[in-house]
DNA sequence: GACTATTGTACATAGACATTGTACAAATAA
DNA sequence: TTATTTGTACAATGTCTATGTACAATAGTC
């Protein structure tokens, strides 16, 4: 059977569908899970299976390719490359913090306890630094 | 002097100025930092105090009030109110680990440590569930 | 009670953003 | 060379954000 898409996109979720599909390959990406030499499937082959255009797939692989994760050619596709991370900003510690707090504070509106919401975080620290300690 | 704005938020941040409002004003209503019968500041002195117009301002408490926080009344203004909160859902415990996944791996991309991930996620736990439990 | 000021709301407009349709350019395969 | 595959460019369309302006409801003043 075929293999299943790498990522799952929610259209009506709000979020715009490029954002999603960059969201969620950048995560394989920091988890390791996609290694430099790793080829992505083609924009429109992940356009088909996502429901979406394939111009739409294209924007969200320029993105990541942008930040220094993909290397993109025409006729070849896309190709996972190893990346130096740049050193943390301030401007990028500020906006996390930001955005983590209004998250959480979401998460508590919609009813979730603190104790779920630090389990799930624990979760998500292990998925991402599968025994990594940076 | 006059009292300084109660949210402060970062035109040209990417995210809609009205989210930014209402992302900081739950994040106090959370908190308990604004407790029911306070009376918030009107729509056209916050819009003054942001730099926007009244009517972004109005949207976000719309929002906020939709969500159960504010009671909106012409000629009187925004007051808190008390709210039960909802149960949590499967649907919402689905978006905040997705979002919070999302969160986490930008946060690493952008080289912040799992570390000072950690700790700025204690940190926000403590402001937000200040000496509560649940 | 009449009048004015205050405050949230409704709605149309302008601009930015997201997605798509279509055509093109570069690399590969036959 | 020729056909196919793959990413890219660009215009068109629809939706979302922020604004300008006018209106409706409440509070304050005399």
């Amino acid at each position: 059977m075929p293999d299943p898409p790498i990522v799952r996109i929610d259209l009506g979720s709000g979020a715009p569908a490029y954002a999603q599909i960059v969201a969620q390959i950048r995560a394989l990406l920091v988890s390791g899970a996609l290694e430099p030499g790793t080829r992505l499937p083609t924009v429109r082959q992940l356009a088909v299976d996502l429901g979406v255009h394939h111009n739409t797939v294209a924007l969200a692989y320029r993105t990541l390719a942008e930040e220094g994760w993909l290397e993109l050619r025409r006729g070849r596709g896309a190709v996972v490359v190893a990346r130096e991370g740049p050193r943390a900003s301030a401007r990028a510690q500020a906006e996390f913090s930001q955005h983590l707090e209004g998250l959480l504070a979401k998460a508590a509106a919609d009813g979730l306890s603190s104790k779920a919401i630090a389990r799930e975080f624990r979760a998500l620290g292990r998925k991402l630094w599968k025994g990594k300690t940076s």
